[in-house]
DNA sequence: GCCGTTTTCGGCCCGACTGTTTTCAGTCG
């Protein structure tokens, strides 16, 4: 049975819920939750590190109590912890946790007094009028809960990165206008560059809470007003977005711009070490009893703490604020690190633009070099070129490079890696390109074994660079599929092969914690737009905020290197 | 359930908003 980190995780977030519902400690109910964001985002094979021996201890919230119950379940398949409240409690009760108003305590009277399980039932109690008369719960509070249950049944929905930035670029450009707003920041998840968000979170300075708030409310796209005060006002737009605003002082808006970033377990650990040298954090100020010590800006908090100031990227509680302590932060790659691209695609396939419009365009994007991949043969709707189209438009290359200053064409291709590992060319044309850029776009459904042994056979090849979009995964879309990644990032070094981090906003793969793992392999990481039209290179910037928050550095990522150290590279 | 420059026991982050229980519990971020 396949059983990955995420089970576990998903295992351990099951236990946390409903130990939560039951009134457990809550510091048990923090420590389950602590140990499936650890587990969730841990780029390394549990059930492999068992089987080598090692230590799971080791891992930040893991002991001994749940290093036994991460090998029953790899064991078993089974946690007996989560068979019991299982057996005490409803099976989807764990649910309606989710539910935006909805908390233990409520879950807990809904269950005992209207013995509501699911979020049908909660719905029609809410629609009968039976949860009003519930003590603690009133008309408002159960109009509130039918629509959050309505909305949540309809499905929880989360904005692409890409798309949200539409959203927070308007909003911003509206509050900067406001009578009184001195400064406005998109914080959250949308700073930390999360490949999707949830809702905005937006800071503001201004002497006059009311009349931002006022503003902010009545901004034409909102469509529904959830609350709002004299700090604080949280709207959900047309589109479905929510918004949060926050208006702080201005001796105050580093620590609120510190705490509203988050996220919320890397505002955790800094209380926590704040608490440690007898000072207080919250968004207001670092405190000495009563006294503000700091809060103005960012670098202030962190350095009263005795940290580096750490990038929103890296707020996840992995490792950063240990490494902020030390001095050894990352000096992470930034955009303007790119001197190239190695994936983009012409009108010759499924592009939007020429040959020399592309070459144009990501000069313009301030490249040296752009490598042109189009799709293979095999591909045959995006009209993948055989091995005479792709002739024919290596001799195009070669023909425009004499005529193009500043920027210098790859010639390369996007071949499919078919069903059992072979590519879609023949290697007598593979061998007079820059760049093979291999890529897996059937028989998603493989058994892991399977995919993982066609893509290790694919890298087998003399000719593979890289490998396109690893997981597969497609936001909203298409799951990754399954795939042994551990195995393919050893396989890479052994074959110094490159994986792509796909900066397309609907990619954005490979995923945070396998470029972690392809780095403490030392296997490069080329960021690639993917482009199919001259705008796309500006996706670019999502690829690398992606490749932040795996705590890339320029000399991790494979197109950040000159033009002649890249040919040298890929010689070899 | 985890963890240790204050600890192998006793701690474990903090404030705003809402609705309702008129002094605060529940939820959220």
């Amino acid at each position: 049975m396949p059983l990955h980190n995420a089970d576990i995780a998903a295992i351990f977030g099951e236990i946390a819920d409903l130990l939560e519902i039951e009134d457990a400690n809550p510091f048990r109910i923090r420590a389950y939750r602590r140990a499936a964001q650890v587990l969730g985002e841990f780029g390394r094979d549990l059930r492999q590190m068992l089987a080598d021996g090692e230590d799971l201890t080791a891992l930040p919230g893991i002991g001994n109590d749940l290093t036994a119950k991460i090998r029953e379940i790899v064991v078993t398949g089974h946690c007996a912890q989560l068979d019991r409240l299982h057996g005490e409690l409803p099976p989807a009760i764990a649910e309606l946790l989710h539910i935006p108003g909805l908390g233990p305590k409520r879950v807990r009277a809904l269950w005992h007094d209207l013995d509501v399980q699911t979020t049908e039932q909660l719905c029609r109690a809410a629609r009968d009028g039976r949860i009003r008369v519930l003590p603690g719960f009133g008309e408002k509070t159960e109009r509130r809960i039918l629509e959050a249950a309505e909305v949540h049944l309809a499905r929880e929905r989360r904005f692409k990165l890409a798309t949200a930035a539409q959203y927070a670029e308007g909003m911003v450009a509206y509050l900067r206008r406001v009578e009184g707003v001195e400064r406005v920041e998109v914080a959250g998840s949308f700073r930390r560059m999360r490949e999707t968000v949830g809702d905005l979170d937006i800071l503001v300075i201004a002497a006059a809470g009311n009349a931002v708030t006022e503003a902010f409310v009545t901004y034409d796209e909102v469509r529904e007003v959830l609350a709002q005060g004299n700090t604080r006002a949280s709207v959900v737009l047309r589109c479905g977005l929510q918004v949060d605003l926050r208006v702080v002082a201005p001796e105050s808006y580093g620590a609120a711009l510190c705490y509203f970033t988050g996220s919320r377990a890397h505002n955790v650990a800094l209380r926590r070490g704040a608490i440690a040298v007898g000072l207080k954090l919250n968004e207001y100020g670092v405190f000495r009893g009563d006294q503000r010590i700091a809060g103005e800006t960012e670098e202030s908090v962190y350095r009263v703490l005795g940290l580096a100031w750490i990038p929103p990227e890296l707020r996840e509680d992995r490792g950063e604020i240990e490494a902020a302590r030390r001095g050894r932060l990352p000096h992470l790659v930034r955009r303007e690190d790119l001197r190239g691209d190695l994936h983009a695609h012409t009108r010759a396939t499924d592009g939007h633009n020429s040959l020399r419009e592309m070459a144009l365009a990501a000069r313009d994007a301030g490249l040296e070099y752009l490598a042109i991949t189009e799709h293979s043969r095999r591909l045959a709707m995006a009209h993948g070129l055989d091995a005479a189209g792709l002739a024919r438009q290596i001799d195009e290359i070669e023909r425009l490079n004499e005529t193009l200053t500043g920027i210098r064409m790859l010639k390369g291709i996007e071949v499919d890696i078919l069903e059992d590992g072979s590519l879609d060319l023949p290697d007598a044309i593979l061998a007079r390109l820059d760049v093979v850029v291999g890529a897996v776009h059937s028989r998603f459904d493989l058994p892991r074994t399977r995919q993982t042994e066609r893509i290790l056979r694919a890298m087998e090849s003399r000719h593979f660079t890289l490998l396109a979009h690893p997981t597969g995964r497609v936001l909203d879309e298409r799951d990754p599929y399954d795939v042994d990644m551990s195995r393919v990032i050893r396989r890479a070094r052994e074959r110094g092969c490159a994986l792509e981090l796909n900066a397309h906003p609907t990619r954005l793969d490979l995923l945070d914690t396998w470029c972690m793992a392809a780095r403490d392999e030392g296997v490069p990481v080329a960021i690639n737009s993917d482009a199919h039209s001259v705008r796309d290179f500006d996706n670019l910037r999502f690829g690398v905020g992606q490749a932040r928050r795996g705590w890339l550095e320029a000399k991790d990522v494979l197109n950040t290197r000159p033009l002649a150290v890249l040919l040298a590279w890929l010689k070899c």
